[in-house]
DNA sequence: CCTTATAGTTCTAATATTTGAAACAGTAAG
DNA sequence: CTTACTGTTTCAAATATTAGAACTATAAGG
């Protein structure tokens, strides 16, 4: 019982007149169109049709019926091509998460670019630190540091951030510029980033490891604050690169114990539900932030 | 395929918010939902919902898409029970073709009855002598007299008209009434009703057969009008009862021959197309007509 | 008026689709 | 950490649909 295909035939059948025409349009033979006819009629016990044994004649309930018909089949094809379209072409909405200070210092540039690419791309950004639940929440995209754990999520790696441990030159005059990790437990105190983990680990000369922890004068959970503080002479820092750059190029700030910490490294990855199909949209975003980063890093 | 059993299932799961509650609600198995979702989205090419293992969230594509359904599947329901119930119920039109005379003077009365009974019905009746096809000019029922070979229709036998062979006592006088046919064959002129015969035949008393050829002096498709004609002494007319019962009540007409006439019984049927569904007042008509008349001839 | 071609219906075997049940995978709640 | 529950996948079995031929009846053409 296939309502649709009934409506659909029963209509073209009134428009061409003619049983085997239709069949011919649809690719099928006339004992189908006949049986769909006479199924839709049986379902509704209705006559649709009135037929001598080579004509038909439509009648008053199948006039009422046709133009219900027509309408439905328009409206079907309506809401079918509608979304199809919408999804298909580079246009609609795209829901992104992203970490706030990274959002801001390296993704918001892209989203610039990649706006003036599809300007029929409207973007509906939350910058936030906090979890998200990609599906539950109607994000299309996250923007993840580090690990993650969500499995019923997609991720790709977009890009790397490098850590860099460093403080302002009037602190590290104050309190002396370490040479080493030892060096470092010896009376300094840190800026502490939000979700950092409490001891820094080295990876000596020697190639062993060590783990170092020295006391928080100020937490916080903005990297662009602690950076200022750390500007400011109030401790040492350890930062995302794309937080502390432009304070290291100008001098504000000195990379302390350069290439010795261990995992330095944090990946970024875009993560998104495994939908089985994703609007075009959201898959062109991808594509293009995965090759900004992989050029950039060049 | 079934577009539209998958719209159905998709706007339910949206409102339920459970693919296991809908299965139950539609007394099938959660895997048959599953399977229509993700058939629809494929179809599509669109996320309609963004899955976790346990739970669902709609997608922008999938709000649009609901939406649509949701008035597709109410304007597919309104079509279906309008002419449904339009069809079952005791309303609309009948369109009706009946002889003229027969249907002026024996109908008429009964369609009045019939459309007190049921004044939701309205009639659509075509008063006319010609042959009518009844199927490709739209009509769900025609009254005939006499025989019929359209085989695709189908025909029930109402009533039965008695032809009677009469004249005006003054004609009679002037040209004397006849005893026997072959008296009616010395001088007298008929007044000849449209498709009737042109020899009229008489069953003898001895059992054998006389066919008789008189002059026609008038010739018309009505009954009436040759039926005054008759009465002004013009002739002798072979008339249905139902036209000249009434003058011959007032003896304005005289029998001739009476109980001689050979076949002089025509059928009175009510055809309609063999549709396999006929709407529920054609089908109170002719129980009504069959009924009346039957109780009419006791 | 008869013959032939054509339209639509019905029937049946073959085919395709849909279902139901069970196994599976993953999550939330206790 | 276990249990209960949600949704997905798989596959044999049930169901529905189709193609094709035979059939009925009409229209058209000689």
């Amino acid at each position: 019982m296939n309502q649709l295909e009934e409506m659909q035939t029963f209509v073209r059948v009134v428009d061409a007149g003619s049983i085997t025409k239709v069949a011919e349009q649809m690719n099928t033979v006339k004992s189908a169109i006949s049986r769909r006819l006479s199924e839709l009629e049986s379902r509704l016990g209705v006559s649709l049709l009135t037929r001598t044994t080579r004509t038909h004649t439509i009648t008053d309930a199948g006039l009422t019926f046709y133009d219900h018909c027509v309408r439905i089949i328009e409206e079907v094809s309506q809401a079918e091509s509608s979304i199809s379209n919408k999804e298909k072409a580079l246009e609609g909405r795209i829901r992104l998460a992203v970490p706030l200070s990274f959002g801001l210092a390296k993704l918001s540039p892209l989203l610039q670019q990649f706006n003036n690419l599809h300007p029929k791309i409207k973007f509906d950004v939350d910058f936030n630190d906090r979890h998200i639940e990609l599906a539950e929440e109607g994000f299309d995209l996250a923007i993840r540091i580090a690990k993650l754990k969500d499995s019923s999520l997609i991720a790709k790696r977009l890009t790397t951030i490098q850590l860099i441990l460093c403080a302002s030159p009037a602190y590290l005059a104050k309190h002396g510029a370490p040479n080493t990790p030892q060096g470092l437990a010896n009376g300094h105190v840190k800026l502490n980033y939000h979700s950092a983990p409490d001891s820094w680990k080295f990876t000596t000369k020697s190639g062993g490891t060590e783990s170092i922890s020295i006391p928080s004068v100020m937490n916080a959970n903005n990297g662009d604050f602690l950076c200022q503080a750390a500007i400011a002479g109030k401790g040492v820092i350890l930062m995302p690169d794309f937080i502390c750059a432009e304070a290291i190029e100008s001098e504000q700030l000195n990379i302390i114990l350069p290439n010795q910490l261990t995992n330095s490294l944090l990946n970024v990855y875009a993560i998104y539900p495994q939908n089985k199909h994703q609007p075009q949209r959201v898959k062109s975003l991808i594509a293009f932030l995965v090759e900004q980063f992989k050029t950039s890093n060049k």
